[in-house]
DNA sequence: ATGAAAGCGCTAACAG
DNA sequence: CTGTTAGCGCTTTCAT
């Protein structure tokens, strides 16, 4: 390929031995049996001639080519896919493995997607890992199963392949216990509109979260909009306006808080002294930025990327079966990750006024 | 490796010809001559078995694997990076190669890199990108010299291997002939510490655009921080300090000009009607999501992504010489992106002042 | 117009 | 303890 055309028999010759002998030191083969004076001498001309195995050779003798299929819908589109194939790359590498990437359009159709798994196959792939792009439920293509695969953020509605997702409900139940351990009592919450499992679970885990700690749930604290930062404002808009506001909101994710914070300050209200927030996702770029520190859930994705390669390479060493993981998905937790957002509520009665606060915040 | 058992012999024998002839009309090769029939037949026996090449034997067999090998720093670090691994990907798949990802910690050594490009190498790989996650000079490893390799948002030191980058100075230039289009004369800068190209080339085209428009330059108008949030909120708090602050304010990067609208929404000063600010990069979640949206430029990863590619391709299959553009990197266009950030400055003398103003945003 | 056979670089029986 | 040899699945001369 380049001037890497030492091979093998280039070793053998150097060294004075048989190609069985090289190949035997260099992977050191249990049974073989080496002398060792022979054994470091291949080494040493092995190192000296910097030799390095043909893995495609290796791959089409052994029939395993120590690669993995990597299927992305829109890789680009969030920064959180980088984190998956980050898990995956770094989990993959510690076992000899490499990964292959293959973009797949989130909007392909099936037989498009068959295609994907199929390009993988024709790679010899050992196994492949189908990575989706937020949390949700799909059909797998076909010639996906029976080979050894795992779902990363998504979940197969047949349950024939394994699967591995956040734990959405438990999330957001300590979400919501922060802000509840913090002394509200009339928490507010922005939804999503979306019909994804995310949606749901957040919703069902703040209505629990409430009734476990003996607080009524209003209905009229919950608003819903498209999940965007745009979203997030009008929701709050309604959420915040005069009358009886909640003190604190959850935000159905990070996006949606930021949304929260601009509503929040046009209103004249301070984050956290007057409202707290928590968001979800801990997406650095906004949770991080945002003025005060937004305090939020972070989704695992490394993890999931890990967790996914490291039981793909077991199922392939044969070490696992991933069958018996296919019934119900894997839940990995999401952290709680504390920032500047929440606060004790104020006394009762002290409700504060608009523009003073922003005037006085200009000051800092 | 799977139930996808079915090779050139197994078609072979279902049409009852050589593996021969199956090789040649699956490849249609030039020169040898199959009579039609046969072909036929082939073509559909292939098909009915579901027939696919092991990439694998064909590589080891033709000397060329039709990977291509891409090293990037963090992958996960920055939402960009995604898109250059898009731009790769696609442009890959549509020439039949694919991409074999390794991630470099950034922090690693020369050492480490010099054996990440070996473990591609050792994979065969037709070629290899090195994407950094931000432009910047490097010393490459001294195994990628001498194969087909090009550097994607990065330059080589010593000038050996083809490299693109974006083309921070027009890109600059535009953004402040923007500013000074909507009729600003007295306009800012908040920029980079940090000694890398872009903070030298933004600063230079800065200053040439005002020179360019008979505009004088005023070296207090120019506050350098970290160029983070916090640091674009702390350079603008001092460009913004009452006195003679400018009108219009250019920012390093999308994030430092968040932390500019902080800044200017506690100094109550509207954007864009008060202050017009662009800034750089056109990180989707921060220049999108802003209130009103950040008029900023773009850079061009999906670009770069597929430019080194297309090249890197040609150069394998022999069409190009990539040495031809080692000298000097290729530059690609960096377009402006229009979003709600700038106007024209309000007439002269009708300089605003603090508080009112938040009240009044607070009502609309 | 089609087929036999060699061989890409490596591993793993099987012999010595 | 070490070497010979037969493939892995495919392409490609070279024969026919």
């Amino acid at each position: 390929m380049t001037n890497k055309a030492i091979g093998i028999k280039d070793v053998a010759a150097a060294a004075g031995v048989s190609v069985t002998t090289v190949s035997h030191v260099l992977n050191d083969v249990a049974y073989a049996r080496v002398g060792t004076e022979t054994r470091e001498r291949v080494q040493e001309v092995a190192r000296r001639l910097g030799y390095g195995p043909n893995r495609l050779a290796q791959a089409l003798r052994t029939q395993r080519s120590g690669m993995i299929g990597f299927i992305s819908e829109e890789i680009a589109t969030t920064p959180h896919a980088g984190r998956i194939i980050l898990g995956a790359e770094e989990t993959a590498r510690a076992h000899g493995y490499n990964i292959m990437i293959i973009n797949a359009a989130s909007t392909g159709s099936v037989d498009t997607r068959e295609q994907d798994v199929a390009a993988l196959l024709d790679r010899q792939v050992d196994g492949v890992l189908y990575a989706t792009m937020y949390h949700r439920k799909l059909s797998v293509p076909k010639n996906l199963t029976g080979l050894p695969a795992v779902l990363v953020d998504s979940e197969d509605i047949s349950q024939a392949v394994c699967s591995v997702i956040p734990d959405e409900e438990g999330g957001a139940r300590a979400a919501v216990q922060t802000l509840i351990d913090a002394g509200h009592t009339r928490i507010g919450m922005i939804n999503n509109t979306d019909d994804v499992p995310a949606t749901h679970s957040r919703l069902t885990a703040f209505k629990k979260t409430l009734a476990d700690a003996g607080l009524p749930f209003h209905p009229e604290l919950v608003q819903s909009e498209h999940s965007e930062v745009i979203g997030g404002y009008e929701a709050a808009v309604r959420l915040l306006s005069p009358g009886s506001r909640p003190t604190a909101v959850f935000c159905y994710n990070d996006r949606m808080a930021m949304g929260a914070y601009r509503a929040a300050g046009e209103l004249g209200l301070h984050i956290p002294a007057d409202l707290s927030i928590v968001g979800f996702d801990n997406q650095q770029l906004i949770a991080e930025n945002l003025y005060p520190g937004l305090t939020t859930v972070a989704l695992p994705h490394y993890e999931m990327g890990a967790w996914a390669t490291r039981n793909l390479i077991a199922a392939i060493e044969g070490k696992t079966d991933l069958t018996l993981f296919a019934a119900h998905p894997t839940v990995l937790p999401c952290p709680m990750v504390l920032r500047d957002s929440v606060a004790s509520p104020k006394p009762k009665g002290a409700s504060s006024r608009a523009a003073p606060d922003s005037a006085t915040r200009a000051n800092a």
